[in-house]
DNA sequence: CTTGATTCTGACATGCGTGTCAGGTTCTAG
DNA sequence: CTAGAACCTGACACGCATGTCAGAATCAAG
């Protein structure tokens, strides 16, 4: 599919589109005339990266953490080197803390919210 | 107590303490020489606007949302507005997508980590 | 062919909380 | 009184994904 269409699929702007292959995190195909052409799996491999930037990843981290993912396609992946590993952990405890954050986010808003419907 | 300790103890810059009074966010009295003066309930409420900045609310909803708050000094608080529980509502749920959001993303981690560490 | 929709590249702009620096004033311990 | 720490205001810069615009080339349908 061209990229207006992945666009169109995932809710992200072509600008993202090509600033992702840019930083080396999406791949394409090109026509003769030198138009993008994606694979079906890029639309998962898409939501997976804005999901991932949503965690608060940077496209450095998110490069590196792609290959070694079990894709959409079911390719095999490579295998994440150690170093590798002891970063994505510390991203996961940043990500258990965000979540925490969150939940008394949301615990601050339902209160506020209930205390305006009653008496 | 005065901004430095402020500082120290919520772990938050001077520089956004000052911001966040510039916008509204947090009050101060004033020594004689014009230096800021913070009551101890300021700590709580600088670790709150952190929590809703980091849930990604701006400074404006935080404006609206703060004096609706049961204060950590237990003060009475003001009664939130129809509009403005609508607005907190909508906050609310995508508070819910990012949790959801950052789950899955914390899933792709563990993937790949224990995929390192496995065979 | 022709035409209109789509895509291409590159460059500049934006948001918005935060970092940082400069030049000056206030506070506090000795 | 004095020195040094702490604080004041104001201004400029950054990150970094994304928006937007311009000018040109490609594609697909008639």
């Amino acid at each position: 599919m061209r990229i207006g269409e992945l666009a169109r699929r995932t809710n992200v702007s072509e600008r993202s589109l090509r600033y992702y292959e840019k930083q080396g995190m999406l791949s394409a195909e090109r026509t003769p005339g030198g138009h993008r052409e994606y694979p079906e799996a890029a639309v998962d491999r898409v939501i997976r990266i804005q999901e991932l930037f949503a965690a608060g990843l940077c496209s450095e981290k998110i490069v590196q953490l792609l290959p070694c993912m079990r894709d959409a396609d079911g390719g095999p992946s490579v295998r994440a080197t150690p170093s590798l590993v002891a970063n994505l952990t510390a991203e996961r405890a940043r990500i258990d803390r965000m979540i925490a954050d969150l939940v008394r986010s949301r615990d601050t808003l339902d209160e506020v919210i209930d205390a305006a419907r009653l008496p």
